[in-house]
DNA sequence: ACAATATATGAATATATGCTCATATAGGGG
DNA sequence: CCCCTATATGAGCATATATTCATATATTGT
């Protein structure tokens, strides 16, 4: 069983390289997953606020204000957050507060951030 | 100037807060940037295709035959990838190799795969 | 019970994304 | 020069995404 389609214009070039690399493959879970976590940082929006909720906890409303952004917004976008389990939420009388402390989140980020900031723009700047 | 929107629900409900984050904010080139690099690594196909880049370089039909993929879908996604300056390409007559050899990419995507194999599948399985 | 506040959510919409199909380009061999 | 192979690319299409708007839910205070 080898999945091939009807017309792959040249059946595999260099049969080799192709099933050397076939070997090392990522199995399709994990690439899913993978996927799903690089997606949740694919945002403008969803860095801004990660980064936000990793260095405090803020309630919907701050978050809203910090980014500029409506309430509804926010919150669909925290919601899908939530979803993937990247933040959590705590109830305090009407307000919800909402952290993120995903380990890997924080680690993927903030290694995007150190190696863009190879040079280009920096932090700070409100 | 506080770029505020018409109708912040509250105004701000924790200014402190507020004024704490917002001094610690990502500059814009420095979100977007950061996105953009997220978003190369945010489809499953692409993924699998870096994955084998790295590992090896691979022409266009080899790729598309160990991903079981349409010459030009791959193509499209390496026209993409090269735009990002993630993938490098070499002619050798008529064929064309291309390799990943961006280090950032290279980090962030082994990161990503380092966390969720922890308990989750695993690689191999062709 | 009622009003006010904070948050959540469904529907609609505009745009982005990924693939397919047809076709263009480019190099190699007769 | 013509044909074959490998790759690139534009148009079209179906789906996904991000935001807005209107409204629902939940909690507090009176």
């Amino acid at each position: 069983m080898v999945t091939r389609l009807d017309d792959p214009c040249c059946g595999g070039l260099h049969p080799d390289a192709v099933a050397d690399v076939r070997s090392g493959q990522l199995s399709e879970p994990l690439v899913l997953s993978l996927s799903e976590a690089f997606k949740a940082l694919a945002d403008p929006t969803r860095i801004r606020m990660l980064h936000c909720l990793l260095q405090r906890e803020l309630c919907v409303c701050d978050l809203a204000e910090v980014l500029g952004m409506t309430q509804s917004a926010v919150s669909h976008q925290l919601r899908y957050l939530r979803t993937l389990r990247i933040v959590k939420n705590r109830r305090e009388g009407n307000t919800i507060y909402y952290t993120c402390d995903d380990a890997h989140i924080a680690g993927l980020l903030q290694m995007g951030i150190d190696h863009a900031m190879h040079g280009e723009a920096n932090e700070g700047g409100a």
